[in-house]
DNA sequence: GATGCGACCGTAAACGTTTACGATGGTCGC
DNA sequence: GCGACCATCGTAAACGTTTACGGTCGCATC
């Protein structure tokens, strides 16, 4: 390992300089700036992150702590664009993002406050927020900067973004509506993640707007993975059944195709099927299951721009987006039968 | 951010026996380490990462460098149960680890070199290898330990784990043989990954032992994702056409799904298709595909065990595994027409 | 009671940077 | 020819830990 002092002393040169002259501060001859880079160049000299950290006091590291196991999939669904849009803004900064992986076994938030403690990284990344969510307030205690990808409930002094979920369901419903469909179910995972309380107040709201009936029998909950769309399939074929559905789990919504096709059913005709959240297998589903879109990539760096923000100092105008969705048809929904 | 300093004033005591009381030396007052580790737990003090990995000479991480983008989903498919195997493995010796991401445009290897050279992780897992990579060549040179989730050509003194794509692509063969099929195909992606180069010797040679016949017409490559895999349908389907292929790259089998049906040809029947890999949406495809499987979390633990042998310098015993694969069969193949 | 020993703890150096501050030398204006 | 000023550089402290080393104390041994 070529430290600093090997290439000043390279240079016949002090230490103070070296450093002044790759940190491109102003008061150092020109000349001297060029030998140093040109050394530098040579060795293979870059400076110990530890040292530097410690002494600036910041890791130029933004982390992102993310759940894995072998059943989670959700870093495939949608993180990879946003994850990319992420690293790339940040990259613009000089930041680098480093991604923590958790299982299933430990806490979330210990290893939250393990990376946060510990000073590993300048700012954080959030995801799968919770209604009331303990990271947050935990962050916003300590004044470690961070944003979320997705919102809360309380509404705190921190930066989000987030997809319309809203906006998506208002308008599948509506869609639904036109093709004659009275009956218009839900299917989300039972998840306590925040975004599942939206899409179900969404889809109630929607449904009494346009007078459509409601009642619990079509506002079904599953477990995640394929099973429960499996699963949920008898429920949704009950007396006064519904002949179309929302669905929440981009999983789910290949389940009901198998649990469909078992009966004879089939999608589309029997029973339409619309997604609310984009996964990245429903290309593979046959028929294509109508879906909304997002543009994750922006959601990543909108969350990366409003890190930046949020490391300058800059609290006053904390970013707080909701991203549009377009919807994207399909041959999953018909009309009523 | 509180210090260990803050911790020794509290306490009235020395910072080095807080130091030494918290990593549980062994010439410490058992009555003191309570007190101290309570205190600790109180104020809610862990020791600053960079000043113990500046102190030490270790940062307790293991690294990994993986593409992303919007296109690239390599994250998906096999690296998530991966990554899970590997995380836990390392968890329990104290390591985490952590997945910096690379853009397409950035150069991989560049990347690779400022996580080494900035002492950002005391160990690296390197995966996709190529053929000849630069990447074990400069690892070895420098001296960083790492482990590699695949072959290359230059088997040099480090650590590997892959699967047995020699021993799928033959059993893949045999068992098309077996049905009858004499012209079996293969499509890769155009990748300079190593294992397509392994694939496709197998390939040939397991036709040559069975004496079927090979030319290059059956041998071949495509781009990556499923338009690859549509785009192929027409080389396969020309005159003297195959009756079955193996297919490297799961989303080209998905193309080869749609290729298909677009033409009104029936997979299994018309062609048979089974994967080498296994990929995560291969379960939404009808029919099924055959394709082979493989202990994908075992992998990462073997892995991690490979990282922890060559931190501890135990470099006598270097782990090369070639880890099996087993056959998932499927409706997807059938009986030669 | 001197000696030795072990248990426990404090002191201070070291890890590799960055950066505030001061020193040096040269140039310019008068 | 002298002071002022600027450009450039060296010096040294500081970041928060860990750890080698030595010191103190109490106790047992003779």
């Amino acid at each position: 390992m070529v430290r600093i002092r090997d290439l000043a002393r390279q240079l016949d040169i002090s230490i103070g300089t070296v450093s002044r002259a790759l940190n491109d501060r102003a008061d150092v001859n020109p000349a001297t700036r060029q030998r140093v880079r040109e050394a530098a160049a040579r060795l293979g000299y870059s400076p110990n992150q530890s040292a530097r950290s410690l002494r600036r006091g910041r890791t130029e590291l933004v982390g992102m702590i993310v759940p894995t196991g072998s059943r989670e999939r959700f870093i495939d669904a949608v993180f990879q664009p946003v994850l990319d849009g992420l690293r790339g803004r940040l990259g613009q900064e000089g930041l680098d993002l480093a991604i923590f992986l958790h299982g299933r076994d430990e806490e979330l938030f210990g290893s939250l406050k393990r990376v946060v403690e510990r000073g590993l990284v300048d700012a954080l990344v959030i995801s799968n927020t919770l209604p009331d969510d303990p990271r947050i307030d935990y962050l916003v205690a300590r004044g470690k900067p961070f944003a979320a990808f997705g919102r809360t409930r309380s509404v705190g002094d921190f930066a989000w973004v987030d997809p319309d979920f809203e906006g998506a369901v208002e308008q599948g419903v509506a869609r639904l509506a036109a093709l004659g469909h009275r009956k218009i179910g839900l299917l989300t995972s039972d998840d306590r993640a925040n975004f599942v309380d939206l899409i179900r107040a969404s889809h109630r709201r929607a449904l009494h707007r346009l007078k459509l009936p409601f009642d619990a029998r079509i506002d079904l909950t599953a477990p995640p993975g394929e099973a429960g769309g499996v699963e949920a399939v008898g429920a949704l074929l009950g007396e006064d059944r519904a002949s179309a559905v929302l669905v929440a789990d981009p999983q789910h919504a290949s389940g009901l195709y198998t649990g469909l096709a078992a009966r004879g059913l089939k999608v589309g005709g029997d029973l339409s099927i619309m997604g609310v959240l984009p996964g990245p297998f429903i290309d593979f589903l046959t028929p294509t299951l109508a879906a909304f879109a997002t543009d994750w990539t922006a959601i990543g760096v909108t969350l990366a721009k409003a890190l930046i923000q949020a490391l300058s100092g800059d609290a006053q105008a904390q970013i707080r987006q909701i991203v549009p969705v377009v919807y994207r048809d399909g041959a999953s929904v018909g009309v009523a039968p």
